[in-house]
DNA sequence: AGCACGCCGACT
DNA sequence: GTCGGCGTGCTC
C-alpha cells in the first residue's frame, strides 16, 4: 500500500504520512486533501516511502488527491525544502507561504489567456483606408497599426478606458495573433559604451550560472541592461524571473516590461493582488506560459520549467527580508535558485549591501561597476553642513533655508529629507516630565498635528492630543523634536508663496495616491517636497535640483551594527534623486559630526571606499558578513517568561555546544514592549556557515520539546538583519 | 495553529 | 447539580 508524506501547513517541524492507495510518483507535488485532527487539511505531497515514520495503524487514507493541477516540479519541492531546512521553518508552512491560496485549493484553473496579444487585420487595415465612419473602434486599428501589437491590457491603459475593443474584435478589425515571438522588443535604446561593455561580459559568462554583482549609480542605466539581458534569454526560449523590492513603488517599471516586450507573457506577482490573479500568473510561470515573471520577495517560489535568468533589482533592499512568519532572504534564496538551475544571476544596485560586496571581493560574485550617468548627467555636489557652528531653526540651516530659496527662483524643485514622520516624535510637560508614552510599547507616541491625533509608530494605537497634561494638569506641553509636518509647516512660513509637498505614509497612503502625487511633482506642481525613506526609492524628478538632508545624525550613532550602511545607501540614493541632464543637482547634508569619514566617502560619491572602510570595522568587530549569526527570539505578555524560556533555551544547547560558536546571553530587545508584548532575544554566532546550521539543526528540535506557557511565542531568525 | 480533554467558579 | 474558564497535549 502506497504511503505519501504530506506538509501542511501547520507550525509543527514535521511531515505527516497517509495511506494513498492509488498514489504513484507521478502524484509527488500534488496537493492533497487529508484528514487531520478533527478536520482536514489541504497539503502538498513531497515523497512517497516504503515505510511510515509512525505505526501503521495510526495512518489514515488520504482524503482526495487534486489532479486537475499539474503537480509542482521536483525542483519547487527542492526549493521549499531548502528553505524550511535553512531558515529552519516547517516545511508546510513554507509551501504555505509559497503556493498561491487559490491553488492550495486548487479549484478548476482558468488557462486561456486572459490578455491576448492583439494585432490589426487586413480588414482593419481596409476599415482605416477607407475612413469607416465607426470612428473609435477605427482608432485602436490605427493604434495598432503605428505601435505594432500590444496586450488588451496595454491597450486599455493607453486609450480612453471605454475603447471598444470587442467591438473592434467583433468586427474582425483587430484579432489576437496568432504566432510570437517573446523577444520581440520594442522601444530598445542603443547602450552607452558602459552598458555595452557590461552586456558584453554577462554575455561572456554564458548561460549556466553566474553571480553578477552589477553596481551602477542611480542613472547609470541599470533597468536597460536587465531588459537587454531579458531579451537574449526570451530569444533563447527561456524564462525571466525579474524581482523587485515593492512592485507598489514601481508601477512604471511593469508597465516598461510590458511595452517593451509586447509579445512576451508577462506575469506579475505580489502579495497584494487577488488570489485569483495570483494563482493564474503561478500556474502560467509553472505551465511555462508565462516569459517573464516579474515580482516581489514572494516571486521566487515561482515554479518556472525553463528558467533562464534571474534578475534581482535594488538587491540591498530590506524588503527581500521577510520580517514575519517565515523568515527568510529572497535574494540569498535567488542566489540559491540560480545556482540549483545553473542560470546566470544578476544583483544590480547602486549601493550594493555590504554581504554582497565582500562576496564580490572574495570572487564569489563578479562585480560590474557601471560608472557613468547614462544621461549625461554630472553626480551632485555633496556639501556637509556644520550644525554646530549655525543656529537651526526647526531643524533647518540658514544655508539649507538659503539654497530652497535660490531654487524657488530659479523654479527648481528642492527636497527636504528628514526620516521622520509626524509632527513631532514626542509631547511632554516640562512641569512634571510626563512624555506621551504608548500604553503597549516601549516607545513614545508621536504627534500628528495634521490628524490631531497622538499615534504610536510600532502598534499603531492613537489617541487625541491632550490639551493640557494627562498627569498634573499643566496647560503648557510641548512638542519636542520634529517630524516632516512640522517641517512641511515650517516650510510654508517661511515661503509663503511655495508650494509645499509632504511624501511619507501618512500622505501616501495606496498606490494610485502615490501615482497622482508623482504626476504632480513630474507636472512641476510642487515646489518644496518633504519627504521620508520613500523618496529615496528610484523615481525621476527632472526639476529636482536640491536635496537637504536633516536629522541623519541619529542612524551615524544607532546600536544597530549595520544602522550606518542604511544611512550611506540612504543618502546615497536620495542624493541620486538631485539633478539630472541639463540641471546639476546640489546635496546639503546637516550634521554635527562632518568628519565622520562616511560623509567624506559621501561628499566623494565613493561607494567603494566608505565599503572598504565599514567592512574593514566589520571584520575587526566580527560581524556579518565575516560571521554567520542566528538569533532566537521570545515574547510574552511578561518579559520574565521571554528571559527565563531563552534561558531554558541555552541550557537546552549545552548537549551541541561546539567550540567554534558563541552563544551569547538572553538579553531584553532594545525595544523590550511591542504591542502588549515583551519580547526578548538571543545571538548566536559561528564563523562558519556550516557550524551554525549543524548546531542550529539539533538545537531547534530540541526548542520543540521544551515545556513553554502558551503565552510564550519564539521563533528563529537566521541571517538576522536587525540585531 | 486548531481543537480536543480536563479540573474549579457562578448560574438556569 | 451544570455551563464554562483556559491550562496541557495531540495531530500521520
Amino acid at each position: 500500500m502506497p504511503i505519501v508524506r504530506v506538509a501542511l501547513p501547520v507550525p509543527l517541524p514535521q511531515t505527516f504520512d497517509y495511506i494513498a492507495e492509488k498514489a504513484s510518483t507521478a502524484d509527488v507535488g500534488r496537493c492533497v486533501r487529508v484528514p487531520f485532527g478533527r478536520g482536514f487539511q489541504n497539503g502538498v505531497i513531497v515523497s512517497l516511502v516504503a515505510r511510515a515514520d509512525v505505526e501503521a495503524h495510526r495512518l489514515k487514507p488520504v482524503d482526495s488527491v487534486l489532479d486537475e493541477v499539474p503537480p509542482l516540479p521536483a525542483d519547487w519541492l527542492e526549493l521549499v525544502a531548502f528553505t524550511a531546512r535553512y531558515y529552519h521553518a516547517p516545511i508546510g508552512e513554507v509551501i504555505h507561504l509559497a503556493l498561491p491560496p487559490g491553488l492550495r485549493r486548487a479549484a478548476a484553473i482558468d488557462d486561456r489567456e486572459a490578455d491576448p496579444l492583439l494585432e490589426a487585420t487586413a480588414e482593419g487595415r481596409d476599415a482605416v483606408a477607407a475612413g469607416h465612419r465607426a470612428r473609435k473602434p477605427r482608432a485602436i486599428v490605427e493604434w495598432l497599426l503605428t505601435r505594432g501589437p500590444a496586450r488588451r491590457s496595454v491597450l486599455r491603459a493607453d486609450l480612453d478606458s471605454a475603447a471598444p475593443i470587442s467591438d473592434a474584435l467583433a468586427r474582425g478589425w483587430i484579432a489576437p495573433m496568432a504566432a510570437r515571438d517573446p523577444a520581440a522588443s520594442a522601444g530598445e535604446q542603443t547602450p552607452t559604451a558602459g552598458q555595452a561593455a557590461a552586456l558584453a561580459t554577462i554575455a561572456a559568462g554564458g548561460p549556466g550560472y553566474h553571480s553578477w554583482l552589477l553596481h551602477g549609480v542611480t542613472g547609470s542605466g541599470k533597468t536597460e541592461i536587465y531588459l537587454q539581458l531579458a531579451r537574449q534569454h526570451l530569444a533563447r526560449g527561456t524564462q525571466v524571473l525579474f524581482l523587485v523590492p515593492e512592485i507598489g513603488l514601481t508601477p512604471q517599471l511593469e508597465t516598461r516590461v510590458r511595452q517593451r516586450f509586447p509579445a512576451a507573457t508577462v506575469v506579475a506577482l505580489h502579495s497584494a493582488q487577488s488570489d485569483g490573479a495570483r494563482s493564474a500568473g503561478f500556474v502560467q510561470a509553472m505551465t511555462g506560459a508565462a516569459d517573464i515573471v516579474l515580482g516581489t520577495r514572494l516571486a521566487v517560489f515561482t515554479p518556472m520549467p525553463r528558467l533562464g535568468l534571474i534578475l534581482v533589482d535594488e538587491e540591498h533592499d530590506a524588503s527581500y527580508a521577510q520580517l514575519e512568519g517565515v523568515r527568510y532572504s529572497a535574494r540569498d534564496l535567488a542566489v540559491w535558485r540560480a545556482r540549483q538551475r545553473d542560470v546566470p544571476l544578476v544583483l544590480g544596485s547602486a549601493t550594493p549591501s555590504l554581504e554582497s560586496w565582500q562576496h564580490a571581493l572574495d570572487g564569489r560574485y563578479t562585480r560590474i561597476d557601471l560608472a557613468q550617468r547614462a544621461l549625461a548627467a554630472s553626480l551632485p555636489a555633496v556639501q556637509r553642513i556644520d550644525t554646530r557652528l549655525v543656529k537651526l531653526d526647526q531643524g533647518l540651516s540658514p544655508q539649507l533655508i538659503d539654497a530652497i530659496r535660490q531654487r524657488l527662483q530659479r523654479r527648481e524643485q528642492s527636497l527636504v529629507f528628514l526620516n521622520r514622520r509626524g509632527y513631532a516624535p514626542v509631547l511632554s510637560c516640562p512641569a512634571c516630565g510626563w512624555i506621551s508614552g504608548c500604553d503597549h510599547c516601549s516607545a513614545n507616541r508621536v504627534v500628528h498635528l495634521a490628524e490631531g491625533r497622538m499615534r504610536c509608530h510600532h502598534c499603531g494605537t492613537d489617541g487625541p492630543i491632550p490639551r493640557a497634561c494627562p498627569q498634573c494638569g499643566n496647560q503648557d506641553i510641548h512638542a519636542f523634536g520634529r517630524g516632516t509636518q512640522r517641517v512641511e509647516e515650517r516650510l510654508g512660513e517661511l515661503f509663503p508663496d511655495a508650494r509645499v509637498l509632504r511624501l511619507d505614509r501618512d500622505a501616501v497612503r495606496s498606490r494610485p495616491q502615490w501615482e497622482a502625487l508623482l504626476a504632480r511633482i513630474a507636472a512641476g506642481d510642487a515646489d518644496i517636497l518633504v519627504g521620508t525613506q520613500m523618496m529615496a526609492k528610484g523615481h525621476d524628478f527632472p526639476r529636482l535640483t536640491l536635496v537637504g538632508v536633516i536629522g541623519a545624525d541619529a542612524s551615524l550613532h544607532a546600536a544597530d551594527f549595520r544602522a550606518p550602511e542604511r544611512l550611506f545607501q540612504q543618502l546615497m540614493q536620495v542624493g541620486g534623486r538631485a539633478g539630472r541632464a541639463e540641471l546639476p543637482g546640489e546635496v546639503l547634508v546637516q550634521t554635527e559630526f562632518p568628519d565622520n569619514p562616511l560623509f567624506a566617502c559621501l561628499v566623494r560619491h565613493d561607494f567603494p571606499r566608505f565599503c572598504a572602510l565599514a567592512l574593514d570595522e566589520r571584520r575587526r568587530a566580527g560581524f556579518p558578513p565575516f560571521a554567520y549569526q542566528a538569533m532566537l527570539r521570545a515574547d510574552a505578555p511578561a518579559i520574565a517568561d521571554a528571559l527565563d524560556f531563552l534561558r531554558r533555551a541555552v541550557e537546552a544547547a549545552q548537549p551541541f555546544a561546539n567550540p567554534a560558536l558563541q552563544i551569547y546571553d538572553p538579553v531584553p530587545m532594545r525595544m523590550v514592549r511591542l504591542a502588549r508584548r515583551e519580547r526578548a532575544q538571543l545571538l548566536v554566532e559561528a564563523l562558519q556557515r556550516p557550524t551554525l546550521q549543524t548546531f542550529l539543526q539539533a538545537w531547534v528540535a530540541a526548542l520543540y520539546r521544551l515545556p513553554a506557557n502558551r503565552q510564550l511565542r519564539w521563533r528563529i531568525d537566521v541571517d538576522p538583519l536587525d540585531v
